[in-house]
RNA sequence: GCCCCCAUCGUCUAGUGGCCUAGGACAUAGCCCUCUCACGGCUAAGACAGGGGUUCGAGUCCCCUUGGGGGUACCA
């Protein structure tokens, strides 16, 4: 019998941190033992659960390079893979149950039962429902449940326990007598999760259930569902949840919503991923786009194999000493006894720290490759690319070095190099530009430059040495000033290498203009 | 209320009774390198939630307390 997982997301629109970390933890144990990593779309909510909104989901595992052997777009012999299309066999398997006496139909108003929870509210009593008339003969049940719409109620035995082996907690058991007869079946024919989950994952021949520890009580219920209907368990392993940075709350949009931070606003507005006419709060309060969702990563130019070694290492490690641990050697060692039990924090910070990591390995043509869109959406690439302006960029990713954690860094370190001139920042300016003396000497180097040769950053830098020797200026202030003349900002590439990639003719020009602003 | 789960530096973690005066990584601070920014190097600060047991010996096993989380729905 070959290993078979599943992760079944609601089609939101978005792919959720904390569900990708859940999925990539299956994805990795089905890699390493080898058998099928399932995806099952949990779409019964129709209401807002739209087609398109499915999507996002897909792009966000194709991006990082999570792979599912049955599901959307790929099928598969267990299909249909979306629960929409797998009503009739709720509606079966709960008949079953009628049948075999395991459940009964429940005709209780929804008022008696409001009020009964409310009275044992109130005595601090815990209720624990049973219907009257729960054993009644299954023929009987049957005969009721088709004269008038019931819901469906699960028997649970009296007086005993149900448990399982958790993978990662052990041994967890539950006392039968606490647990009230659950609805598996709404009075509408609407199967409930706890009921569909363990009808698919049986249909679906799932051998292991590994699910957000939240799920954790679910599976008591799901336990004697899988008794009732006479199935073998599945190994279950409920992995810790991914908790919100110095939060002990559950990751979520609005507790993310502080690492929107101006910067990162900034960024992505450079990024040209939303239009001008949007406010910053309005960004903030994206659905789709924000830290806690895949996209919002992949928007800022995250390269995806950091993404999975950081999602991989919450909750989960190698060893003692091991953080940069690779896809392959993740796969290699993957297994379920180095899983966590507590909580972890996601940390932004730690996240960009294995990003750069993650570039610094990049060959020089993939990083290329990796900026050009960026550099395109920002509107600094003209339609077609030639040879030219690719030497340009190359030169340019060569030169923002280890600088470059991000693809849309580029935009940062290097922006300038596309634009038709320098964004003058006015502290710049007035820090490095307005200072005593500087103008004139930068005015006079001007004239060194036009004749430097060749214009390149060696040549540059001893023409520079020459000329503050000569006329007594210090190397530094030169240095600032012609970095900010020219990009026009105070952090960046070496500046004899910028101007190297400005050329000749490009430098001459902006120093002019920058003269001018002083 | 009741049930279940969890608990090592700010954060991710190593630790499975002696190797622990608790190791690594991110973040932080200082110094060095340096034309800025980043990178890199060195150093510093920083944790076993509390209390009881068990044991020759406890971060490690047991119990209690505290704190967090989840469930207790005709939500997922």
């Amino acid at each position: 019998m070959t290993l078979r997982t599943r992760f079944a997301p609601s089609p939101t629109g978005y792919l959720h941190i904390g569900g990708v970390r859940t999925a990539l933890f299956n994805w990795l144990l089905t890699r390493r033992l080898g058998g099928q990593f399932i995806l099952r779309i949990d779409d019964t909510d129709a209401e807002r659960n739209r087609a398109e909104a499915l999507q996002p989901i897909l792009d966000g595992f194709k991006w990082l390079g999570i792979d599912w052997d049955e599901g959307p777009e790929v099928g598969g012999s267990h299909g249909p893979y979306f629960q929409s299309q797998r009503k009739h066999l709720y509606t079966e398997a709960a008949h079953k149950l009628l049948d075999s006496g395991h459940a009964y139909p429940c005709y209780c108003p929804k008022e008696e039962l409001d009020a009964r929870r409310k009275e044992a509210e109130a005595t601090r009593q815990n209720y624990v429902h049973r219907c009257a008339h729960r054993h009644t003969p299954a023929v009987d049940a049957w005969r009721l449940f088709t004269e008038k719409p019931a819901a469906v109620r699960l028997k649970v035995p009296d007086g005993r326990t149900v448990g399982m082996d958790d993978e990662i907690r052990g041994h967890v058991e539950w006392q039968t007598d606490l647990i009230g007869d659950p609805v598996i079946v709404r009075a509408d024919g609407g199967a409930l999760y706890n009921f569909a989950t363990v009808v698919d994952d049986v249909s679906l021949r799932i051998t292991h259930v590994i699910r957000a520890a939240e799920h954790l009580s679910n599976t008591q219920v799901q336990v004697l569902i899988y008794e009732a209907l006479g199935q073998p368990l599945p190994v279950f392993a409920h992995v810790p949840v991914v908790n919100a940075p110095n939060s002990k709350e559950k990751l979520s949009k609005r507790k993310m919503q502080q690492f929107m931070t101006p910067e990162v606003i900034a960024q992505l507005r450079a990024c040209h991923i939303f239009g001008p006419e949007m406010t910053d709060e309005q960004i903030k309060k994206q659905e789709n786009i924000n830290p806690a969702t895949v996209a919002f990563y992949r928007a800022l130019g995250y390269l995806p194999a950091a993404l999975v070694n950081y999602l991989g290492r919450l909750g989960w490690s190698l060893d003692d000493k091991e953080e940069i641990i690779p896809r392959n050697r993740m796969i290699a060692n993957f297994s379920l006894d180095r899983v966590n039990n507590a909580p972890a924090s996601f940390d932004p910070a730690k996240l960009l720290w294995l990003a750069g990591e993650y570039m610094r390995m990049l060959p020089l043509e993939e990083r290329v490759a990796g900026v050009i869109p960026f550099l395109h959406k920002a509107g600094l690439l003209g339609e077609t690319l030639d040879e030219a302006t690719r030497a340009k960029v190359r030169a340019v990713v060569e030169a923002c070095g280890d600088r470059l954690k991000l693809f849309s860094d580029v935009l940062l370190y290097g922006g300038f190099f596309f634009t038709k001139g320098p964004q003058y920042d006015p502290q710049a300016v007035k820090k490095r530009l307005q200072k005593q003396g500087v103008p004139e000497a930068l005015r006079e180097f001007n004239k060194v430059l036009a004749d430097v040769q060749p214009f390149e950053s060696a040549a540059l830098e001893e023409a520079l040495r020459v000329f503050c020797e000569g006329r007594g200026v210090k190397g530094g202030d030169m240095i600032h000033a012609l970095r900010v003349a020219t990009t026009g900002v105070t952090i960046g590439p070496g500046v004899f290498e910028c101007l190297a990639i400005l050329g000749r003719a490009e430098t001459l020009r902006r120093i002019e203009m920058a003269l001018r602003q002083v």
